[in-house]
DNA sequence: CCGAACATGTAACCTGTTACATGATTAC
DNA sequence: GTAATCATGTAACAGGTTACATGTTCGG
């Protein structure tokens, strides 16, 4: 069977069974302390994305009596199948997604010479801090996110490479080396 | 002042500015032979997404009197400052966007081994298929089109590199040179 | 006791999707 | 003349966003 699951949905449903979120609100701050900016983690998005899938059976839900207004959630069986559909479904696991540098990429020799090389440089300072952030982050992650962040860091190294071919005056070599 | 495009608004602005797209069928056009999926150049976000930015003074039309309905689009001198803005803006162009590779990569482990091995198989053949036919196709492009496809078929290769760095077995030497 | 963190959820909105509708022009 | 391409647009829907609303539990 295909589920069709949108990528958040995929994210949240293997935040639940391999990162071992147990209630919504820690799927949400999952997403909110990731260092990547796509999704805000909002409780918009979090929870009616739980409920759709509780309701098509690939979540089941187990309110703790206890407790607070609590849910504990887990994968059904269906819900595992979905999840590894997902993972491996092709045409999604291989697209190049959505990447704003590469949208950028051709875009920067029609810009002004100032307003390009100020650009450039600040594109390129935001990236190395960022990767130095990444690289300090990275020793407190689990496998399944470090695996995401070593893979980000990649990224901006490729991006800062590609800027040094492409752009050699506007960021300067001089100093480096 | 602050103009806030989105991604599609921005893309559509450089579409007409700076890759010639006199028309919005034209925008449309080149979102669709695109070969990255990630937009589907849908006419319901294509003709809104001019129209609001006709409305807000970014995009000038005229129609044009001799032919059937067309309407020639050209950019005022406030979207030429906004696409600019938008090009620069670094919180936007240095994020590492929308990746379904990398938010499957940790996931892998956790799959079943023979799903995994086929998946991770599946996914190799894909992307080295994805990348022979971007290096065709990369002869046709202009400037703007070519960086994007040169850095897609770059993410591309970064990624067999990493299957065969983390699932030699299940990728498979053997053959290879 | 008070603030921070935990926990769930809704409402209004925005922007994208698919599918549909219409018609003119061009190439054969 | 008819099929492909050019051209514009709308309607229903889906899935996100921000902002708001509410209440509990725990640490100091």
């Amino acid at each position: 069977m295909q589920y069709g699951l949108t990528e958040l949905e995929g994210a949240v449903l293997s935040e639940i069974h391999h990162r071992g979120a147990l209630t919504a609100f820690k799927v949400r701050k999952a997403f909110q302390d990731s260092p990547s900016i796509e999704w805000s983690g909002s409780s918009g998005a979090v929870y009616p994305a739980i409920r759709r899938m509780t309701e098509s059976g690939l979540i089941q839900e187990k309110l703790m009596a206890q407790a607070r207004k609590v849910n504990h959630l887990a994968l059904t069986q269906t819900g595992i199948d979905a999840l590894n559909q997902w993972i491996v479904a092709p045409q999604r696991a291989t697209s190049v997604g959505l990447d704003p540098f590469r949208l950028r990429a051709g875009l920067w020799p029609h810009l002004p010479a100032e307003v390009r090389k100020e650009g450039l440089q600040r594109v390129k300072g935001e990236i190395e801090s960022e990767v130095e952030h990444l690289r300090a982050y990275l020793e407190t992650l689990d496998l399944v996110e470090r695996r995401r962040v070593e893979l980000s860091i990649i990224l901006q190294e490729t991006r800062l490479q590609w800027q040094a071919v492409h752009w050699p005056d506007e960021i300067g070599f001089d100093g480096g080396q």
